[in-house]
DNA sequence: TCATTTGTGTAATATTATTACGTAACATAT
DNA sequence: ATATGTTACGTAATAATATTACACAAATGA
């Protein structure tokens, strides 16, 4: 994570160190109450901070489940194309990028007239390890 | 719109011809307030009526936005993958499904032992009339 | 220095979604 | 018909997520 020499401001760089420390996706909620102690008191100061990391590009979104991420990408913070892969049983978000999808997703746009901004995808379903996990699971039964 | 010979009950009923009808995605709770003269009167019966039309595959939830769109296709009612290019002046959503994108994640998901269940994609930024009225406007300026 | 932008802190409020509980309607198998 | 299981309904309360408004402070740049 090439984000150390980033400037940011005390709040920008407690949410972002503690997004990177966590190994997955965090409610803007439970960054606030893991950061009380560091004095954050208020939603906003958490939003606030998210929205100016989100436009760096070395936090992202989750759509579909109003959680935050570290970009997972050591240089390359794209803030035009981002895909996860987010296991419903864990919880764990994995960032792909893919530029097949990019260039596909972006003709689209041309072919339709349709100027594109950003883009999120986001698969739902289960990862490798809790599918091994629920596999040995059933078959020690 | 195939959607006349589902069997529904009056509650779903109403939420799915709601949404047929508007010209735009829409939440929750502006769906309730549309159908307080029909009955509804609380938040629940609307997420109970939209849980089942999304798993029918004949409403689709922006999960961006937190609002909820009719399935634009006439038959093939998707749940697998979807994807939206949402306008940010309109608010209008377009629908639109491509082969290849799902085939390019699909083959991502199984190269990393990821089972996929349900993959959205969401284009944000602006349609084709809005930037001609944009364009239209600054010229007369 | 002055103006501008950017960030901060606090309070109040708006918006979106769920949990809990009890009842009713419906299918279908005996 | 009656018992059973499933699905849907209605209501109330509450949880979770996000924004608006206001006043002030720090950094930036002419
Ligand atoms: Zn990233
Ligand atoms: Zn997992
Ligand atoms: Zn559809
Ligand atoms: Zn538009």
């Amino acid at each position: 994570m090439a984000t150390a020499e980033l400037k940011l401001t005390k709040n920008q760089r407690l949410v972002l160190d503690l997004l990177c420390s966590s190994d997955a996706p965090m409610s803007a909620y439970s960054i606030l109450d893991q950061l009380r102690s560091e004095g954050l008191r208020a939603p906003l100061q958490v939003y606030r901070a998210l929205d100016k990391l989100i436009g760096l590009g070395v936090v992202h979104r989750l759509e579909s489940m109003n959680a935050f991420v570290a970009c997972a990408h050591p240089s390359c913070h794209s803030v035009e194309m981002v895909g996860f892969a987010i296991c419903e049983t864990c919880g764990k978000a994995l960032e792909f990028a893919d530029n097949d999808i990019a260039e596909i997703l972006s003709g689209w746009a041309s072919a339709n007239g349709f100027a594109a901004k950003s883009t999120s995808i986001e698969i739902k379903g289960t990862c490798a390890s809790c599918q091994q996990a629920a596999e040995s699971a059933s078959g020690a039964e």
